[in-house]
DNA sequence: GGGACGATGTCCT
DNA sequence: GGACATCGTCCCC
């Protein structure tokens, strides 16, 4: 699992739909002699001119121009003078622009090297929020812009979601711009995703969560 | 050219 | 629950 990474056509779709089918996907981060992985467990889809919320939504300008090209690239920025957050450019022939939000990670591999570049033993809280993940393996931006769909020192490999496990469908986080869009998916009972639906930040003892949630359909991406 | 603020995280109370 | 670190962008002088 992971070892491959995905072909483009799986960016070229709905920027919702690749968002879910993101969810049990692997990052894997190349540096060195080093290999930083972790499994996909919650993101958020920005889609463009249409979005407030997005970077996108005010035309093909400055660093946002990068989610009105190829699809399959990632769109990495700088917020609030400390954190950086990693995209994936995705959206359907139609669409001008779309990205997704990679907000949380489920550590996989180098876990000790994540450790030390987060500066906590905790493993619950090594990559589950966009700035953690980015910090934990260690992306910034020199990524820029990297392609994703190449094997090289950032990537998305394949995998799945277990049977059991189902994609709960939530408002984004930290969102002003838009109206609160459902536009946010994490898999049902990761003890590693940033923020509960409809709750505060998630700390171990408030998982895992159970049914009664929202919920999308369960669906996996067919290699 | 400058000021406000952000797709956040951490520490403190 | 709230302050604040800290800087790239945007938007409006």
């Amino acid at each position: 699992m992971g070892t491959t990474p995905l072909p483009r056509i799986f960016y070229a779709r709905d920027t919702l739909e690749v968002a879910k089918d993101l969810l049990g996907k692997v990052l894997v981060r190349s540096a060195g002699d080093r290999k930083l992985a972790g499994r996909i467990v919650e993101v958020e889809a920005y889609k463009g001119l249409s979005d407030p919320a997005s970077h996108a939504y005010r035309g093909e300008n400055g660093r946002a121009r990068l989610m009105f090209g190829e699809v399959g690239r990632c769109y990495v920025y700088f917020v609030y003078g400390n954190h950086y957050c990693v995209n994936v450019v995705a959206k359907s022939s139609r669409a001008k622009a779309g990205a997704v939000l990679l907000r949380a990670l489920e550590p996989l591999t180098g876990v000790e090297v994540m450790r030390r570049n987060r500066g906590t033993e905790d493993k619950f809280r090594l990559t589950s929020g966009p700035g953690r993940l980015t910090r934990a393996m260690e992306i910034d931006l020199k990524l820029y812009g990297t392609d994703l769909t190449k094997l090289g020192s950032l990537y998305i490999g394949d995998g799945g979601l277990r049977p059991e496990e189902v994609i709960v469908t939530a408002a984004r986080v930290g969102v002003t711009r838009a109206g609160q869009r459902p536009w946010r998916f994490l898999i049902a009972g990761s003890e590693y995703v940033s923020v509960s639906p409809g709750q505060g930040a998630v700390s171990k003892t408030q998982l895992p969560l159970k049914a009664g949630l929202p919920q999308a359909k369960s669906r996996r991406y067919r290699q």
